[in-house]
RNA sequence: GGGCCAGUGGUCUAGUGGUUAUGACGUCGCGCUUACAACGCGGAGAUCGCCGGUUCAAUUCCGGCCUGGCCCA
């Protein structure tokens, strides 16, 4: 073996792995497929340490599964489309898409992606990822993007689809609607003006005495408090809460909108909030979604005052034109100056933002295309039933998400570079004309119609110039993957796909959509199962933001500690639990790759002369450590089935370090150098060395290449680790194990002790004798020569059944609460109680009598004439002395007695 | 405000209805031992977030609260 570098090792078996093409999904092969539906990597910018530890779990799984013996379908793929590229191309150019011609933004949208991706497949590799290239695929090629239409025309002919006039959430600095899901909500302050209204006729002059109402010379006034001043020409009713002790004077009244010539009634409403400013409210068309609710009940006209550039509409007569920022600050200054405004303050509020821009969200009535959500709730819920979600907990959100839905999802988007919506409409009566499958992709601003006039009235067909809410396209990830329209035979062999793998933000979208339009088109769920990743923080547990400065370079971490010590640490996060990023798991990663390498050199050495065949017998503490990595096997198989690596990881790093490393290996030490039972340790140390080292393989993927290409590649014949079997227990023997257990315990115990002493672990122990239970001693004895090599005894050292000639006091009486609770409920405190408080009498009993009865507690309800150590109710604590014996002293600890030469002064 | 998740030595973490709670990092002491000092052995270090309830027994189960995270309103 070669000295250690791992990152020199990482570089050539990454290279290598790419020219070998091992990882590649094989068409023709008769092993049953694993398909992953992999989350297309958005191409906005580089990976971070979050993206990269999912990535890595997906890759876990991956090379599991490939070692387990399936056809692993594990794509390289990105998502390409939509809002979030073009707003970085637009912030980059600092220009917006209407600036310059559609087609010219959408290649200047595509080269920033292209660049992207680029940067992440690099990246991909960096992280020892094993996807497979020759399954790529980005969601704004065409081939994509032709499913995409594909799937909406199928869903449009079954009726799913339909065009609504509906006011929709809308970003005027991307100009486009957008779903509820792409809403985020942020806390902003603002400011609440109280402006005046002034009634038309005079009220009664009773009114005056309540709060909110006011007089001065032109008139009685209410007072209004209002976040948003530039909407007064909206404004539709004002409402107050039928509790309100002014509602009685003011239901029914006119009062004037202020500014614009305007008058509004005064209704009652309970869904005003009485606390909120003066208990008054100004409902306009439309400022947030509870206005929007009044707009329904009170059947309100849909005057809007902001227009889908974000510009005051002629209604605000002299404010139209102005943005809605430069309108509210001139409303405002027009309102001081004629003495409108009473009051400004302060106010912290949660405003819908665009989950991109973080522009607040205004609402614009718009025609939009609609994709039928609400009528199909249970079908996803059952869909989602039917898969097995890990970890479980995660489909409540889904469950809790599709609870709340209230609207259809808006997939019309007016944006640029994203897939077109394959239609067109007739100018004159609106008839739509979807394009032909066999046609697709089209794009009908460029594309002709199927047909050259509207088939109903032979008007001229526009092409539809929105285009697809990205998650459009997205979310047919697993269509795409299947070959669905465009290989049957393929579609039915891998649909549906065995494993989707996201994060836990994303679940109302990715995983909600997906399971929407896939089963909608399909009539089957999507995917068997669904492992959910947690989110990783920065390393002080707050989030990564790039507005923080905290955000995590992967390659970074790579360029300092490696690969495979970052998937240590990705593997040490437990899947759907939010982790920071821990660089000491890093650092522990790279601890424990010298020790995997250490143990390898070392087998290496051993078992470098071939592959060993196995020996008719096996000595005992090799049967032990194959029974222990046998068990290890089998527990890391049901661990790694179920995506839980950080315990799987845990398992086979204890394992290795202490079991194999600290116990085993330093036990066959000595047999080795004095060449005895050497068939029977090469055979075990080349069956759990190559063993363990699979295990570790979906882990560490590039040190165990390079362990398995030095040590046993050539005497397995397998191409690559991550092309060979997953390994299978060899031996369970529960008798071997409590046999070597034995023995380990003891020379650990002695070794400790002479580490305690100063005695160096190689120097000869002056031991005389040792004294154990005859069954003990028997183990001790068919193992004798691995403990006086290891533990380097004099050759005159013996077993000796029983105890020695010592004097053995009791120290100590325990209370076993496991056995007193059950059988004496609540008198066991009591119980307990008396045997801490009565020592001395219990010991001495126990000294003359061997045993104490339970009735010689006093007061005892449930006295019995029970014996309380032959019971099980108290444990004794003994203590080992000397006894008569001259020269020599007792080392005594689990029931052993090891008798030593007393050191000479 | 709602849903979900988490809260365990200085730091990070495992786990459990049974009173003596796992491991890592750090720290202290001892030791270079023919794979490994990036190692080994040992020590110190925790009222298991807080308050109630169920139970003979709660860190564990239940309820409430506090703190953090994610998602939503």
């Amino acid at each position: 073996m070669t000295d250690y570098d791992q990152k020199a090792m990482e570089e050539k078996w990454q290279k290598q792995w790419q020219e070998l093409k091992i990882y590649h999904f094989d068409f023709n092969s008769t092993k049953k497929p694993y398909s992953i539906d992999v989350p297309p990597r958005y191409a906005s910018g580089p990976l971070h340490a979050g993206h990269a530890v999912h990535y890595t779990h997906i890759d876990f799984a991956a090379r599991y599964k490939r070692m387990q013996g399936y056809n692993v379908f594990f794509p390289l793929c990105f998502d390409v489309n939509g809002i979030p590229i073009e707003e970085r191309v637009e912030r980059q150019l600092n220009i917006t898409r209407k600036d310059i011609d559609r087609h010219k933004f959408t290649k200047l949208c595509s080269e920033f992606a292209e660049k992207n991706i680029a940067t992440m497949t690099h990246q991909f590799i960096r992280l020892g990822e094993s996807m497979d290239p020759s399954i790529f695929y980005q969601t704004d090629a065409k081939y994509y993007r032709r499913i995409t239409q594909i799937s909406f025309i199928e869903l449009f002919k079954k009726g799913h689809i339909y065009k609504g006039e509906f006011p929709v959430n809308w970003c005027p600095r991307c100009m486009t609607a957008m779903a509820d899901a792409e809403v985020v909500y942020s806390d902003r302050t603002t400011k609440l003006n109280t402006i005046k209204f002034y009634f038309t006729k005079s009220p009664d002059e009773h009114l005056l005495k309540f709060h909110g109402i006011g007089r001065d010379k032109q008139g009685t006034y209410i007072e209004i408090a209002t976040t948003r001043p530039e909407m007064l020409a909206a404004c539709q009713i004002v409402a107050v809460h039928p509790t309100d002790e002014r509602a009685a004077w003011l239901v029914g009244q006119t009062v004037k909108v202020p500014t614009v010539d305007k008058e509004v009634k005064i209704v009652e409403d309970d869904a005003v909030d009485p606390e909120f400013g003066t208990g008054l409210v100004m409902i306009c068309t439309v400022g947030d979604k509870e206005d929007l609710n009044w707009v329904f009940k009170y059947k309100l006209p849909l005057e809007m005052s902001i227009d889908e550039e974000g510009k005051m509409t002629a209604i605000t007569g002299k404010y139209k034109g102005l943005k809605i920022e430069d309108a509210r600050k001139a409303v405002i200054q027009d309102m001081t100056q004629s003495g409108l405004l009473l009051k400004q303050e302060p106010l912290a509020q949660n405003v819908g933002v665009c989950w991109r821009c973080k522009t607040p969200v205004e609402f614009i009535n718009a025609k939009q295309w609609f994709l039928k959500t609400i009528p199909f709730k249970q079908m996803v819920l059952d869909a989602s039933n039917a898969m097995a979600w890990h970890p479980l907990f995660m489909k409540i959100r889904l469950e809790d998400w599709v609870g709340s839905l209230e609207w259809d999802w808006v997939i019309s988007r007016q944006r640029y570079f994203a897939t077109p919506i394959p239609l067109w409409e007739c100018e004159k009566c609106e008839e739509v004309v979807l394009a032909r499958q066999e046609d697709c992709y089209i794009d009908p601003t460029i594309d002709k119609p199927p047909v050259p006039t509207c088939p109903k009235c032979g008007g001229h067909l526009k092409g539809c110039e929105d285009v697809f809410d990205t998650w459009m396209d997205s979310s047919i990830s697993p269509l795409y993957n299947t070959f669905w329209h465009r290989d049957e035979k393929r579609f039915k062999a891998l649909y549906p796909m065995s494993l989707r793998a996201q994060a836990h933000d994303i679940i109302r979208t990715w995983a909600f959509y997906t399971i929407l339009r896939c089963t909608l088109l399909t009539d089957e769920k999507p995917f068997e199962s669904i492992m959910m990743g947690g989110f990783i923080l920065s390393e002080d547990g707050t989030p990564m933001h790039a507005s923080l400065g905290n955000v995590i370079d992967p390659l970074q971490v790579i360029d300092e500690y490696g690969t495979d010590a970052f998937r240590c640490y990705a593997a040490s996060c437990a899947l759907g639990e939010d982790n920071p990023f821990r660089r000491k798991d890093v650092v522990r990663g790279t601890k424990l790759l010298r020790k995997l390498w250490n143990v390898q050199q070392f087998i290496g050495n051993i078992v470098k002369e071939g592959k060993p065949s196995k020996p008719k017998k096996i000595q005992d503490i090799d049967q032990w450590i194959l029974t222990k990595y046998s068990k290890l096997v089998k527990k890391c198989t049901q661990q790694m089935d179920v995506f839980d690596y950080s315990q799987a990881m845990k398992e086979i790093e204890y394992f290795l370090w202490h079991e194999l490393a600290d116990h085993y290996l330093e036990m066959i030490k000595g047999s080795l150098y004095s060449k005895e039972n050497v068939e029977s340790i090469r055979y075990t140390l080349y069956s759990v060395g190559l063993g363990i080292l699979k295990l570790f393989a979906p882990f560490f993927p590039h040190i165990t290449e390079e362990i398995f290409s030095t040590v046993y590649k050539g005497l397995e014949g397998d191409r690559s680790i991550h092309l060979s079997a997953w390994p299978q227990p060899i031996l369970i023997d529960e008798e071997k194990e409590q046999a070597g257990e034995s023995v380990k315990d003891y020379i650990a115990k002695v070794r400790a002790w002479k580490s305690e002493q100063g005695i160096a672990l190689n120097a000869p122990i002056p031991a005389l004798a040792t004294y154990a239970p005859s069954e003990i001693i028997t183990r001790l004895n068919t193992n004798g020569s691995i403990i006086f090599s290891t533990l380097r005894y004099p050759d005159d050292h013996r077993f000796i059944p029983g105890k020695p000639e010592i004097q053995e006091t009791i120290t100590a009486v325990e209370p076993v609460f496991a056995k007193l609770g059950p059988a004496f409920k609540t008198e066991s405190n009591t119980i307990a109680q008396w045997i801490k408080t009565h020592q001395e009498q219990l010991i001495t009993t126990l000294e003359k009598k061997g045993d104490m009865l339970l009735s010689e507690i006093p007061g005892l309800k449930a006295a019995k004439k029970e014996g309380l150590l032959k019971a099980g109710y108290i444990q004794v604590k003994r203590e080992a002395g000397l006894k008569g014996k001259k020269g020599s002293t007792i080392l005594s600890f689990d029931g052993f007695y090891v008798e030593l030469e007393r050191k000479k002064p």
